[in-house]
DNA sequence: GTCCATAATGAATGGTTATTCATTTTCTTG
DNA sequence: CAAGAAAATGAATAACCATTCATTATGGAC
């Protein structure tokens, strides 16, 4: 009673207090892919929460505080998926890189809102040094990893002329890009086609290990 | 004196007005690339541009109407330089595309300010219509005609396995994605290694008609 | 030089919005 | 159940900002 009763109290409580914050989380994310960055408020978020107009500076004592963790929110979630696909024993190397590929076209990773809010802290970023450190910090991990992934390849297969380093780059740039596609103009381009793209991008970097797209 | 006295007159007075329109613009560019999008304010503007509060509601009517003619400003003059190089009769097809390259990389399109300001749209383009609609103009352009060209390359070379539309797909999203490495972290990309993922991806696509760049 | 049309100014206005905090509600503990 | 702490509420506040418009400056025509 006495020393088991203070653990589940404060438990309970704190877990409580994440539960809340991650509703308020959502409920931005949910704003800023509908109205934008610039125009999204207080009054929207927690309307959009159902919650009251005091309780986002009750969590997160103001609303800049809550836009930096709700795109830290993003960027851990992405990087997340990434990791276990890193660390996963039973994938070979190019297994590995089709895994990601597939990872960067799924559902979880690409509905149009998540893209919006990813574009959206982009374009302020410049201005807010501390968004463009969260940016850059997942776009390390990505380069440092994929980098090792081609690296392996090229001594697996005959692949003299490319450069690993540049090829993780280009890797990286030619999602943003598609990305960007997505959101801008998903009447012209389809998560299809997208996935065709990066596969011809693979199969012309390591033709020994990856397969030509179906479709020419 | 009679009618040669009413031309000057008007084009005096209406070069006049566009020449502060232009002025109007060029500060809004600066102002959005140094504070964001959403912070910038119509003071901020003005002052800028050296004049009085409420100069821009009696050139632009609105604040929002100034925001859409700058990023069509910035589009136009991307758009003009690249229309150059398609009707430049001199150029070969893969002459062109060398052309555009160097021109995707120049220090009239990506200096940081520029950048700042494309993204900063983009990053609301989802929420705004009418941003996006400006966007997916100049995308449009680019996409016919770097299609056009590198199936042109298919024809005159060996190049069985190229898509052409997926590779003018894949070349515009790569630079898209390299603009916004060199926007988030320029201390790890700069424009010479961006360079070289693009010849390296010409290169990969048609060996024949690029060279491999110089260091692998 | 005078007049007049046009351009520019910036103080005042009104609407919007983040933040505060006195009050109320909810939940835990004994 | 009582009491008290923690969480939540939302009306009030204060700051900010786009827009307006009465007033002033400018420059060309005669």
């Amino acid at each position: 009673m006495h020393t088991s009763a203070i653990k589940p109290a404060i438990t309970a409580r704190s877990a409580s207090k994440q539960a809340r914050r991650n509703q308020l989380i959502k409920a931005t994310l949910h704003c800023i892919a509908r109205k934008g960055l610039s125009s999204t408020t207080m009054a929207d978020i927690t309307q959009q929460a159902g919650l009251s107009l005091g309780i986002v500076n009750l969590h997160f004592v103001s609303k800049e505080r809550l836009l930096i963790e709700t795109l830290q929110y993003v960027a851990d979630e992405y990087q997340q998926g990434l990791e276990t696909i890193y660390s996963d024993q039973t994938l070979n190397v190019s297994a590995k890189i089709r895994a990601q590929a597939n990872y960067d076209f799924s559902k979880k990773i690409i509905n149009r809102d998540k893209l919006a809010v990813w574009f959206a802290f982009w374009g302020e970023a410049k201005a807010r040094p501390t968004y463009s450190a969260i940016c850059a910090e997942y776009d390390d991990l990505v380069a440092r990893n994929l980098t090792a992934l081609f690296d392996n390849l090229k001594r697996a297969g005959d692949y003299d002329n490319i450069n690993p380093a540049r090829a993780a780059r280009a890797y990286t740039a030619l999602t943003d890009g598609l990305w960007l596609d997505l959101l801008i103009s998903p009447r012209k381009l389809s998560v299809t086609k997208a996935r065709e793209v990066v596969n011809d991008f693979l199969f012309s970097q390591f033709p020994q290990h990856f397969k030509l797209p179906t479709t020419i």
